[in-house]
DNA sequence: GTCGCTGCTGGAGTGCACTCCAGGTCAAGG
DNA sequence: CCTTGACCTGGAGTGCACTCCAGCAGCGAC
């Protein structure tokens, strides 16, 4: 076989073996991953692309509630993608306006910088 | 006294009064917010304030800890400026990191929701 | 053949940030 | 008076997403 350790595919999708073995057992991959003879897993590039398209997900704060929706639909095969394309655009409006509030956010914490800095400033030139 | 009841103030700043109580036990806040003569609590416009930039901290990111240890500089008065001010400057870094990467991972959702959009032109074209 | 390493499983433990609850106080309304 | 409702306190409970652990198996190196 083709596949790769555990360890390796941990550090090539920026994972924990642990956190690769917890997705598999909380069904957020499409399939147990394959066995070796010894039993060990055995990733190959369809497992790896699919935890990269997991962590993607992940990191734009899909619960994995919803992950594993999402790789339930897939799993289910075709038939289903204006449920997979609803579920993505779902996740993409609530990413934009997570965005949106952080930004704004933001423009409150650099107004309060800038008045320190001006402060701080003021203290330099009076010194 | 023209402060507000939890219940208001909650109201006011977007968080549950239980939310409140917890920040104030926490340290979050700058002070024990007054009672009124029977014991509850009277929210005055500074704390109310004050409580509007933790929700822009805690809305970014920070840590309770950091907020935490951001208010203990505030409470220490006047001399740790450039303590909070590199402080804030920390927080900014991390929020702008983490808004570039989530911004780069929707980049890929975007992309594969383009991928099932494409497909479902061509079956809506077919039929 | 035994040492060390990597991996396996099931299940317990952790950290974070709340959230809920029991049991009680107080003030106003009927 | 008695009830109702908002609030009080200390402390327990919750949900999420991991993270760690004990105890065991296979396998290559020495």
């Amino acid at each position: 076989m083709t596949g790769v350790t555990i360890a390796e595919a941990a550090e090539t999708v920026g994972l924990s073996a642990d956190t690769l073995r917890y997705y598999e057992k909380d069904g957020l991959l499409l399939r147990p991953v394959p066995r070796s003879s010894s039993g060990h897993r055995s990733y190959g590039e369809p497992d790896l692309r699919w935890i990269k398209l997991v962590t993607c997900l992940r990191a734009t704060g899909m619960p994995i509630r919803d992950v594993r929706r999402y790789a339930a639909l897939v799993r289910d095969g075709e038939g289903n993608e204006e449920e997979r394309l609803a579920l993505l655009h779902a996740h993409r409006d609530s990413v934009l306006r997570e965005l949106a509030e952080v930004t704004a956010h933001l423009g409150a914490i650099d107004h309060k910088i800038g008045i320190y800095e001006h402060k701080l400033e003021l203290v330099e030139q009076s010194a």
